[in-house]
RNA sequence: GGGCCGGUAGCUCAGCCUGGAAGAGCGCUCGGUUUGCACCCGAGAGGACCCGGGUUCAAAUCCCGGCCGGUCCA
């Protein structure tokens, strides 16, 4: 059921005054309003796609073409065009990928903590949704993956009205009727209801001969935890045209594929998969009646393809392969394009994160290529979406290298998988398979169940692949939402949303050292001054220490955190409240914060370098900065060498000797973000008008809150202490800068001093030779100590032979405190493959002695190795066990006692 | 961020469930055979069973913790 708002929602001026009418359709009971007279809803799957039939004026709009139409009709219309941002979310923590065109202005535009770049604006936005990605082809063309979504948007202020739901409906019909020349009564709008990301609101969707070209969203109501709806004082309008839709409307190609990829490059995907193109009048069936199509339902698309072979006397068979084929090939091309944003964006395959969801696209479309047997390398057919798409989105071209090297890597990963699939497969197999075990296959090794039953069956084995295979896997993840990070106190936060914004001293001169400020609040060892130098952790900079003088009291202050923009010092003891209203000295720890000021300052010049060296898909995964060392996670798709460290430091250290200026400056958040990209984000996306962006010359840009150093020649010296993987794609860098530089070679030349002491000799000349021949020496002790060993047992063994003393039918033979415990062994074990022998090693320590006994095979069945053991630990006291031929065991005696009575046992048992 | 799987000879892996003397194939060395391409036959070398702790007479095997790799899902 399609949850609605209240009617009067709807119930529009324009509509009334515009003699559109009310109706609810016959197929599935939604209201919607038109000016024609149709039963239905006028969208899928309640109607056959009747746009086919209707005659536009502007006919043959190519992909770029519509796109510009649309641009432009709502620049006409006083909206400013705004450049569309990366379909990788970076600006959000709740989303990997951008959904939607109103995701580039939340939250911090929706929430009204930053005004909107234009108001109103129109924006052409690429998408990538991958929530469908089953459906992508066998709708031809209903669903992709990729889509570029046309967004009008008015930001309605309390003070600040542009305009609502009457002109928002008009704009559609001007856009679609005046402008398209679409007729009158085959434009419909359906009620319905729209809900994302805290907000909701009604929604209206737009539909034109039965294909859904447009949503019309007015954003107007939070939804409260308990699931109420309460107004929110910012009203926007979201709206959504389909480019994709607009251009297929417009050129009434056979699919939306060759609409928006062009006839050439689908039939080029064509004959590269060799591939067949299906029958043109095939073709346009589908499609018209591809609005029919039910995707949850997997029969319907049965049902559409008897439906076209009665209709068309072709056979079911010839139907169903060349539609089939066709949206494999449709598929492949939206999946490759996909593919191709992602990466050009930035992101790094990996196995968390948003690198997972490159990933999956690639091996969904590997798949899907290996299904049908097709051996054609991917980086092609995404080298041709960069051709193809490259003047719309040049940094296509510009990350090409990356792109496809990326995408490479990914093929071999998955030919991995594929190659080591019969052993993985051979490790469950017990006969057939279980479920259990394909779900398993696929979850832990990533072996898809079809690659399974194709092994299994070149086994001679069918398995029964079971249609809920995806949502078994599904269950399998299916845990309690992990519990959120604690939060700050809410009863702190509430305190200190009671205080006017701290000054800050820190930012104002990142060399200050000390200051005088007054008390504003105390609440027990927290203080907040009116203005402040000590730095509150924030942007992965470490805190500041220092003392706070009040008065007679010195105190320490041990942290300092900021909540809003109020910064709060913990000192190390409770303060009288009285003091509120006193003045304070404050001297901060210097050399401590200058140590991390001159981390931060190299961290942002670690991070140029690698973007400079490595390419814009590096990009920040989290950073920390301590006195001690920097720390900076970054992607990267490749590991990182001996070699590249060097340069690396090599690249940094010589902009240190540069000397260039480290600038700060407050900059409109969109005059940045023009100015230097979105790469400014790489800590996080703050939520304010106006940005702190850190500047290294013509090196590295960041929206930053930390204290950075002047000049770059501060740095002081850069070194990499340490690089590791710390997952797929991710890489960690540690290192050092400046003063600490040298504390690190203390540390380095302490082991090399340690290990010259060790190795003899002078301090550290020579080291690697008298290593190297300590290993040589080491080597042939080795050798000596082995050929010893072999002598010793062999001598042994000899000795045994001629001294052994027969018990009855056994020779017994005994070592004593062997000097090796696996040389004893060897004796024992090669004696036992002789015949009567039982060989017995003690090994006594203290009051105790460890025994280990074997016996030739011909007596154990009378003289059992674990019943000896047994015994004898029964008599002495003690434990033990094993096997008839092989035991061990912990005896509370001396070697000569366990001796004694081992004999007698031995005797015993041969007797009974 | 979470679940699952794995780590044993240079390589690919078995052994682990059910604790009792470290295994196979390939590769390597030597000898024979052969001199048509994944030759064949025989002999041999090669191991901190990822690390640390625990249980046990006894741990590659069981338990706990960690490290590394893979994989699926958010």
């Amino acid at each position: 059921m399609v949850k609605l708002g209240e009617p009067s929602e709807y119930r529009l001026r324009y509509f009334i005054d515009n003699g559109f009418r009310r109706a609810i359709c016959r197929s599935c009971a939604t209201p919607f309003w038109s000016r024609g007279s149709h039963e239905t809803c006028n969208d899928a799957p309640c109607s056959e796609y009747r746009f086919f039939d209707i005659d536009l004026k502007l006919a043959g709009l190519s992909y770029e073409k519509a796109l510009e139409t649309f641009l432009r009709f709502f620049e006409k219309e006083g909206h400013r065009v705004i450049e569309p941002a990366p379909v990788v979310a970076r600006w959000r923590d709740d989303l990997y990928l951008t959904i939607a065109s109103i995701v580039v202005f939340q939250p911090h535009v929706t929430s009204g903590k930053v005004p909107p770049p234009a108001n109103p604006l129109v924006i052409a936005q690429p998408c990538i949704r991958l929530e469908d990605i089953d459906n992508v082809g066998r709708t031809f063309g209903r669903h992709m993956t990729n889509f570029t979504m046309g967004g009008h948007h008015a930001f309605n202020y309390k003070d600040k009205y542009l305009y609502w739901k009457d002109e928002t409906v008009e704009y559609a019909r001007r856009f679609f009727v005046d402008l398209m020349g679409v007729p009158d009564e085959e434009l419909t709008f359906k009620e319905s209801w729209w809900e994302g990301g805290g907000n909701a609101g009604p929604s209206l969707e737009v539909t034109v001969g039965g294909l859904e070209v447009a949503t019309l969203v007015f954003m107007q109501y939070e939804v409260r935890e308990d699931g109420t709806l309460v107004e929110l004082p910012l009203k926007i309008v979201d709206t959504g045209y389909g480019i994709e839709r607009i251009a297929w409307l417009s050129q009434k190609s056979p699919t939306a594929f060759h609409a928006v990829y062009g006839r050439d490059l689908v039939s080029e995907f064509h004959r590269i998969l060799g591939i067949p193109e299906a029958r043109g009048d095939l073709l346009i069936l589908a499609s018209r009646k591809a609005g029919k199509i039910d995707p949850e339902d997997p029969s319907s698309i049965k049902r559409l393809f008897s439906e076209i072979a009665r209709e068309t006397g072709y056979s079911e068979k010839t139907v169903e392969e060349e539609l089939g084929g066709a949206i494999n090939v449709y598929s492949v091309i939206d999946h490759t394009k996909t593919i191709a944003l992602m990466l050009s964006d930035g992101i790094v395959p990996s196995n968390s994160g948003e690198g997972y969801l490159a990933r999956l696209v690639t091996r969904r479309t590997m798949r899907t290529l290996r299904r049908l047997g097709i051996d054609v390398s991917l980086v092609k057919l995404v080298d041709l979406q960069i051709r193809r798409w490259g003047d719309l989105y040049p940094r296509l071209r510009r990350s090409r290298s990356y792109v496809l090297e990326a995408t490479e890597l990914e093929e071999e990963r998955f030919r991995d998988i594929i190659r080591k699939a019969p052993a993985i497969i051979a490790r469950y197999q017990r006969g057939g398979l279980s479920t259990e075990d394909l779900v398993e296959i696929y979850d832990s090794h990533g072996v898809p169940p079809e690659i399974v039953e194709e092994e299994m069956r070149s086994r001679g084995v069918e398995i029964a692949l079971p249609h809920n295979f995806y949502s078994i896997v599904a269950s399998r993840h299916m845990r309690a939402p992990v519990k959120k990070k604690e939060e700050i106190d809410k009863e702190i936060a509430e305190w200190a949303s009671r205080f006017s914004p701290t000054r800050r001293l820190f930012h104002e001169d990142p060399y200050m050292r000390s200051f005088s400020a007054e008390i504003k609040g105390i609440r027990g060892d927290l203080v907040i001054l009116d203005a402040t130098c000590f730095y509150p952790t924030g942007g992965g900079q470490r805190n500041d220490t220092g003392l706070l003088v009040i008065g007679d009291l010195r105190v320490r202050v041990t942290d300092v955190f900021k909540i809003g923009d109020v910064v709060i010092h913990r000192v190390d003891g409770r303060l009288p409240e009285d003091l509120v209203g006193s003045k304070a000295e404050g001297v901060i720890d210097w050399e401590r914060r200058y140590r991390i000021m001159r981390h931060h300052t190299a961290t942002h010049a670690l991070l140029g370098a690698l973007r400079k060296i490595y390419g814009d898909h590096v990009w920040q995964a989290g950073a920390e900065k301590t006195e001690e060392k920097g720390r900076l996670d970054v992607t990267h798709h490749l590991s990182i060498g001996r070699e590249d460290v060097k340069k690396i430091e090599a690249a940094v250290n010589k902009i240190i000797d540069e000397r260039r200026p480290v600038r700060v400056k407050y900059m409109d958040r969109y005059d940045a973000e023009n100015k230097y990209g979105y790469s400014i984000y790489q800590g996080g996306v703050p939520q304010e008008k106006i940005l702190r962006i850190v500047e290294i010359d013509d090196w590295d840009a960041e929206a930053c809150f930390g204290t950075h150093l002047a000049n770059t020649g501060e740095i002081g010296g850069f070194k990499i202490v340490n690089v590791e993987r710390i997952a797929d794609g991710v890489l960690r860098f540690e290192y050092v800068a400046g003063t600490r530089s040298a504390e690190q070679m203390s540390l380095y030349e302490d082991i090399l001093d340690r290990i010259s002491r060790i190795t003899g000799g002078g301090v550290r000349d020579d080291l690697v030779k008298r290593v190297e021949a300590l290993n040589t020496q080491l080597e042939r002790a080795k050798g000596t100590l082995s050929a010893y060993r072999t002598e010793w047992i062999r001598s042994k063994i000899a000795e045994a032979r001629g001294a052994a003393e027969s018990i009855g039918i056994a020779k017994l033979y005994v070592i004593t405190n062997p000097p090796e415990i696996e040389g004893g062994r060897e004796i024992l074990k090669i004696l036992s493959q002789d015949e009567g022998y039982i060989a017995l090693m003690i090994v006594q320590s203290g009051d105790e002695s460890n025994i280990e006994v074997s016996v030739s095979r011909d007596i154990l069945s009378k003289i059992a190795a674990n019943s000896l053991v047994d015994r004898i630990s029964r008599i002495l006291g003690g434990r033990g066990g094993g096997s008839s031929s092989h035991a061990t065991g912990r005896i509370r005696a001396d070697a000569d006692t366990i001796l004694r009575v081992l004999r007698n046992v031995v005797r015993e048992m041969q007797q009974s």
